[in-house]
DNA sequence: CCGTTTTATTGACCCAGATCAATGTGATTA
DNA sequence: TAATCACATTGATCTGGGTCAATAAAACGG
């Protein structure tokens, strides 16, 4: 489909985001979306120590589960990871999608256990946060605690409109948003904000939003009947943002 | 109904914990479930400085809505609190509710301004803590900033179980997760797992749930047909804790 | 205490979205 | 490059729970 061509160079840029990943905070191009924003750079090197910087994860890869021990807060660096929690009965739901620089993980220091499955959806890489080190150096850099309270309020607040969206909106509703949300996150990461690539499954986005695959490939093709956007597979082109908008309930 | 009277002394109970809202978190029968744990006697002696006890709020009124201006997080010292937000036409979801000893606010924190409003379901009390200050104590206090990070994270790891209950369960096992949640919340607070008051209306725990008060109502009937529990209005009495666990999904 | 309003229950009916089924399409391996 | 397999689309049908409607029963205000 040629009018899908224009996108192909933005994949291409998204690729850049997999850089060597052992480049410090200091220089790391997600610095302003990440923990260290407002650090002096005295602390900021001091939190440089302690991260880990990993090796990337491959699609499909666990980064953690709920039977592994917790150590570590993880904060994305290239790629997309999904969080699932399972119910006892084998049904589990997708709590999260996440993107560079946000947080993996936040929901386990209540219990310091994981409470939910991290898996990454395309090869990814993370910065590994030791819980323990963590907390130490918090003890005498407190705009380092105050950013980490910010980190989890932040998506608790998500959370919350998350629960509005499964409780209260239509399917129609529950994707338009959903493509907004993508929409913004992408492009507070200097990516377009209409023409992306969706890493996860339908199945994922399904799940996800409390609907049946079914039902989002057909959402997917009205919108695209209906000249709202242009899906080829997950290459999505938000055509009429301003609709779309208005359809988000 | 007969088989409720054995009931009624526990709402007298319940009534105690309205105590004298002056009382010092040192005395507070609400200790150990509340923010000051694990803080030493001196850091306890701090934090009570800036904690504004205050008037009881009746039935209806609001703790704080989105128009206010962020200033304060507050716990429940007495009675109980529902927290909403409202989609753009009006419809809005019940986002919690809230016991003696829990949070309110911490979703604000992020923004500094309130993303959600916070009404009382019965005559209540709060404690109010000063953002402002708290920051200021945590800055040379980081037990008291591990407590509220451990808070966040509590509520963060309840919001997912919740999405999993809206995106996945049927009626009946909401239902029946719903009412093993307030059994486990008021057997923590000292009260009987088994028979309680609820204090919200069917429709708030409809809203929540995301279902329709009627089919709360049916859920509730049924449940009492199949000698589950026993309902007379906001009175409740779980009957078959065991059997209502396995409902759950 | 009574009249009014709000909240809850129950029944009858309906529909958005689930489920079932068939087919298509794209990735992965050899 | 064909065979396999996982994922996606589309159509046909079914159903859990929503909506509408009619009481009933609390809660409230005077």
């Amino acid at each position: 489909m040629a009018q899908l061509n224009s996108v192909a160079p933005l994949f291409k840029d998204m690729a850049k985001l997999e850089h060597d990943h052992r480049v410090a905070c200091q220089e790391c191009s997600l610095y302003r979306l990440c923990l260290p924003l407002g650090l002096h750079n005295k602390d900021l090197a001091q939190l440089d120590k302690i991260i880990k910087r990993r090796q990337s994860h491959k699609r499909g890869e666990a980064l953690f589960t709920t039977e592994h021990a917790f150590k570590s807060l993880y904060v994305v660096r290239s790629g997309s990871f999904k969080t699932t929690i399972s119910a006892s009965n084998g049904r589990d739901q997708v709590t999260g999608f996440y993107f560079p620089g946000e947080f993996i993980g936040l929901d386990a220091l209540y219990q310091e256990s994981y409470q939910s499955n991290a898996k990454a959806l395309e090869t990814s890489s993370v910065c590994e946060l030791p819980f323990d080190s963590l907390q130490e150096l918090g003890k005498d850099m407190p705009q380092l605690q105050i950013q980490l309270l910010s980190r989890l309020s932040k998506e608790l607040s998500g959370d919350k409109t998350l629960m509005l969206l499964l409780g209260k909106k239509t399917a129609d509703e529950k994707l338009a948003t959903f493509l907004l949300s993508f929409s913004k996150r992408f492009s507070e990461r200097g990516f377009s904000a209409t023409e992306f690539h969706l890493t996860m499954s339908r199945g994922d986005i399904a799940n996800h939003l409390g609907l049946a695959v079914e039902t989002v490939s057909r959402v997917f093709s009205r919108f695209q009947e209906e000249g709202l956007i242009t899906v080829l597979g997950k290459e999505t082109v938000l055509r009429d943002i301003e609709k779309i908008k208005g359809l988000c309930g």
